[in-house]
DNA sequence: CCTACCGATCGGTAGG
DNA sequence: CCTACCGATCGGTAGG
């Protein structure tokens, strides 16, 4: 997983996952079948942690904006704890398999949409609450606040800025209390203390 | 510039080059050198067709909050009509060569840094002609422009979704309407009567 | 899980 | 600009 998010899916070969494991080539082979197989499963390993990570930190934040919050708590420490060394795998592989069709390709995509999913389904429920206002779709947010974490990990990534993710989570709470109800700005107050 | 936008500057070997153009490979490596000069020459040719399609583009728009948005318009614009097939040369560039050490990647730090310098600049002027307020450092706008612009790119590559780009474009006018004073707006407005 | 091997392709060079 | 070639590495297989 980090050879894959620091040199892409594709430069995570074979061989060299042989010398670097101690194993034979066709050891290997016969655990992954073929280098597809292997990037396949490099991908579910990744997303198995991804979801432990975030999932295990929400914990018992409330549905709603306190949730969302949470979520993008976890998403960010996530990433910015270079939890993989090359930061988020998801992006990573999102952006070197858009080009190209396939079964990888495939499997980035729905990986991608059930995150942002998930995302969007903690808004409407927000929205429901009549904690943020429904003037915004909560796809609109969604892309917004996706934007933010994204452009957080790329800063990072490709300019070693200790300001990126700084400013990501300052770019989300503004658009957070740009879209919110009275109430739903009462928790973004709290949030804000509690950093 | 194709080939790489959409397989990375690592999958452009001279072997397919010299097939796709119907030169021997030799004849290629007479031209460039090696491989990370290929490299290094197209990333330079992408750079200058984006500087040359976004700065025309630009062109008798008054300094401030007007010549940014017609940055952004020009500049969403590059990206939505795939001058690349890959879509937005810089960022497949970056997110393939972040975490690789080596001349290409020192380059395209730079160019990212002139890029976002540009959007910086501009913002200092429209903060300098009180179009913009100052409560918010040019760098944080910058940023926030930066992620819609990109998230759009990204999205549309990964997800072939149609709503990219109107998405980006809603979700940076929202952060320009968030920190327009008074006289700002009203150039906002002309702008959005303009689409 | 291994050794031993396959054809294809990689970046690059010699010599013209 | 070419032909002809280099060693290294790629994904993958045969046979055990």
């Amino acid at each position: 997983m980090d050879v894959a998010s620091c040199e892409g899916l594709e430069g995570l070969t074979i061989g060299r996952l042989a010398s670097e494991t101690g194993l034979s080539k066709a050891g290997l082979f016969a655990h992954f079948g073929s280098k597809e197989d292997l990037q396949l499963a490099t991908l579910e390993a990744a997303a198995e942690v991804i979801t432990q990570r975030v999932m295990s930190a929400v914990g018992d934040a409330r549905p709603g904006l306190e949730r969302l919050l949470a979520l993008l708590r976890a998403w960010l420490a996530y990433v910015e704890s270079c939890t993989f060394r090359g930061g988020c795998f998801l992006a990573a592989a999102a952006a070197e398999f858009d080009g190209r069709p396939g079964p990888v390709r495939d499997r980035v995509v729905e990986l991608a949409r059930k995150w942002t999913g998930l995302l969007e389904g903690e808004i409407a429920q927000a929205q429901a609450r009549g904690e943020i206002a429904t003037t915004e779709s909560a796809d609109q947010i969604a892309f917004e606040l996706h934007a933010m974490v994204l452009e957080g990990n790329s800063v990072f990534q490709l300019l070693g800025d200790d300001r990126a993710f700084p400013r990501a989570r300052r770019g989300a709470m503004r658009c957070l209390e740009c879209v919110a109800t009275e109430k739903g700005r009462k928790i973004l107050r709290k949030e804000r203390a509690h950093e």
